[in-house]
DNA sequence: GCCGTTTTCGGCCCGACTGTTTTCAGTCG
């Protein structure tokens, strides 16, 4: 059982411990242990092999220890199922609706034996819920608004759509005039996950225009926006709405010399900030969203940068993205922080399309714009015949366009064109083309684009018999998932991975923003076992290149260094870490235009290979 | 349920906002 899931189990168990009245501490136990246990990153079950082992684990005791061993046996354990006798699971549901909390839901429940959300819907719809005590005509109002909100979103958003929502509000907040400094995008945004819930943005109010007058002035204004749906909220330093298309934005209005102490506590995570609270309780000092003070008397100590914070609690500074209580309090402690790569790092693209399959801009296009963007290098990348809904190259048509993916370096464009295909890997993880094709190619990236839902042990397989082709060199978009819209292909990553360490296969962080795969937790696992990474747009259109930064964030939140990420490096040492193909026993990169294997050759080679397999 | 230089009981992150109250409980992040 993997770790989300006993997080998300021991979670339920807090809430319905909330729904229950239990003492604060008691589900609080549960809460942390769920967090802990999903932002861990060794695998839960392994370490419950030695049931000691486990109570070592900070805020897991002897019963909390019995609580993981059951789970991890029986997929449940006793304490949810008492629970769940109380209650049914569809309390959690309603819960989770804004302004329903444990102590509303279990009012409803025991008053009404309301336990769903339409239950609920139905209660307010008949006004029934105006005249209880505790509830109120407002508050029947809100419960309506939330349903209609849970019947219509999914909760999440991409991080690029949140974007361009904060560019546009922020770039109308700022006509407000004199009274504002700045804005700046703080919470998931701000640390770079794929997908954000809600947008935070940070206002700092200019000198002179501290009053509350002045602040409600620009609480008003920014509630002037065309696109807002509803207030959610709006007090003296927050206003609170949804957007049209269901996101919500928290704006917080604050003064200068509050800054890095509210930046560092919106940015998150809640799991980091938890741990930093503890940290600096533990230093003497307190730290809020105003500043960092002293324990005794409230002196303050820091708050207008977070640089200044994290320096008082002896750490070195934490970049958003690692922000994630995975490690890096203990690593900053240490100076022991890797240094992130950076979008400047970049010194190429390694998978792009071109109108040969199903891009819209010409080879030269796409070159040009790479070198406007500050690449030394691209990879034309077109698909492999078997992806005929992409316009697919056949083995001839592939054989002429590496002609003239070799020939537009003659063209003097000023950045080296490498011929590249992205080559299907097919239901059972041979490859698209042949290896006489396949060895004319500089760069080999391999992809799945068919068959999603094999089971996992046939995905596995399909996948290490992939990696072990000795023409492969790249694993295009690694687990095929599209946010909040496909899944991640089902396979035991961390063979995959091993394999690749072993055979020399990289893989991509594909930055294309409802893609952006390998997530940050693969990333890792690629650091930890010393696997090459590339980060790739993907782009099917020349702007589509400047996605690359969407990959630069996750490689950040991976904790990869421009080290381990291979196209940072310059042409002819990028060419020489990539996989050396088969019987090319010099550098592969000592004459790029030349094919590098007689055909002859590759071709034996291949047919010894699949006689051992 | 966990934990401890405030240590075997008593506290658990904590401040803002809302709506219901008439001084505060519940919810949220």
């Amino acid at each position: 059982m993997d770790n989300k899931t006993v997080s998300r189990i021991l979670r339920e168990t807090a809430e319905l411990l909330q729904i229950d009245g239990a003492m604060i501490g008691r589900y609080r136990s549960y809460e942390k242990s769920a967090e802990m246990i999903g932002g861990m990153h060794e695998s839960i079950e392994q370490i419950a092999q030695d049931p000691k082992a486990l109570t070592e684990l900070p805020g897991i005791g002897d019963r909390m220890a019995e609580h993981i061993i059951e789970i991890l046996k029986t997929g449940d354990y006793s304490l949810r199922q008492k629970l769940l006798k109380k209650f049914p699971a569809t309390l959690l549901e309603v819960m989770s609706l804004q302004s329903l909390g444990p102590k509303k839901v279990a009012f409803l429940w025991s008053k009404f034996k309301a336990a769903t959300v339409a239950d609920v819907e139905q209660l307010a719809r008949e006004g029934k819920l105006r005249d209880v005590p505790g509830f109120g005509e407002k508050t029947e109002q809100n419960i309506l608004k939330a349903v209609e909100t849970f019947k219509r979103s999914t909760g999440r958003f991409r991080a690029d759509q949140v974007q361009a929502a904060a560019a546009e509000l922020m770039e109308y907040i700022k006509k407000f005039g004199a009274g504002v400094d700045s804005i700046t995008p703080a919470g998931s945004l701000r640390r770079g996950r794929e997908t954000v819930g809600d947008l935070d943005l940070l206002l700092i109010l200019a000198e002179g225009h501290t009053a509350q007058k002045k602040i409600d002035a620009i609480a008003e204004h920014i509630l002037k926006f065309p696109r807002i749906d509803q207030t959610l909220a709006h007090g003296g330093n927050k206003v609170s709405f949804t957007l049209e298309n269901g996101l919500q934005v928290d704006v917080r209005l604050l003064e200068k010399e509050n800054f890095g102490a509210a930046l560092l506590y919106f940015t998150g995570s809640k799991e980091h900030n938890v741990k930093l609270r503890g940290r600096a309780n533990d230093l003497g000092f307190t730290l809020n969203e105003y500043h960092l003070a002293t324990l005794e008397g409230e002196r303050r100590v820091a708050g207008a940068t977070e640089e200044e914070i994290y320096a008082k609690l002896k750490l070195d500074f934490i970049p958003p993205e690692m922000r994630e209580n995975t490690g890096e309090i203990e690593a900053a402690e240490k100076h022991a922080l890797p240094k992130l790569i950076e979008l400047s790092d970049m010194k190429g693209d390694l998978q792009m399309h071109t109108p040969a399959s199903d891009g819209k801009n010409t080879i030269e296009e796409m070159a040009l714009a790479a070198k406007a963007l500050g690449h030394e290098y691209i990879a034309i990348t077109d698909h492999s015949k078997s992806v005929t809904i992409a316009n697919g190259l056949s083995e001839a048509r592939m054989t002429e366009h590496i002609r003239t993916l070799h020939a537009a370096n003659d063209k003097k464009l000023g950045i080296r064109v490498l011929a590249g295909a992205e080559v299907d890997i097919l239901k059972d993880g041979s490859l698209d083309y042949s290896d006489e094709l396949l060895a004319q190619l500089d760069v080999v990236v391999c992809s799945i684009h068919s068959y999603f839902n094999l089971d996992r042990a046939a995905m596995t397989e399909r996948m290490l018999a992939a990696i072990e082709n000795p023409y492969t060199q790249i694993i295009g978009h690694p687990t095929g998932r599209l946010l909040l819209r496909r899944e991640e292909l089902d396979y035991d990553m961390e063979k995959i991975l091993d394999a690749c360490a072993k055979h020399g296969v990289a893989m991509e962080c594909n930055s294309f923003p409802d893609r952006l795969d390998l997530k940050d937790v693969y990333l890792r696992m690629c650091k930890e076992r010393g696997v090459k990474v590339v980060i790739s747009t993907d782009a099917h259109e020349s702007h589509a290149l400047s996605y690359i930064h969407y990959g630069v964030t996750m490689a950040r939140r991976g904790w990869l260094t421009a080290a381990e990420v291979i196209n940072t490096r310059p042409v002819a040492q990028f060419l020489a870490a990539l996989r050396p193909k088969p019987s090319s026993t010099a550098a592969p990169n000592a004459a790029p235009n030349k094919i590098a294997t007689s055909p002859v050759a590759a071709s034996k080679k291949s047919s010894a290979r699949k006689a051992t397999r």
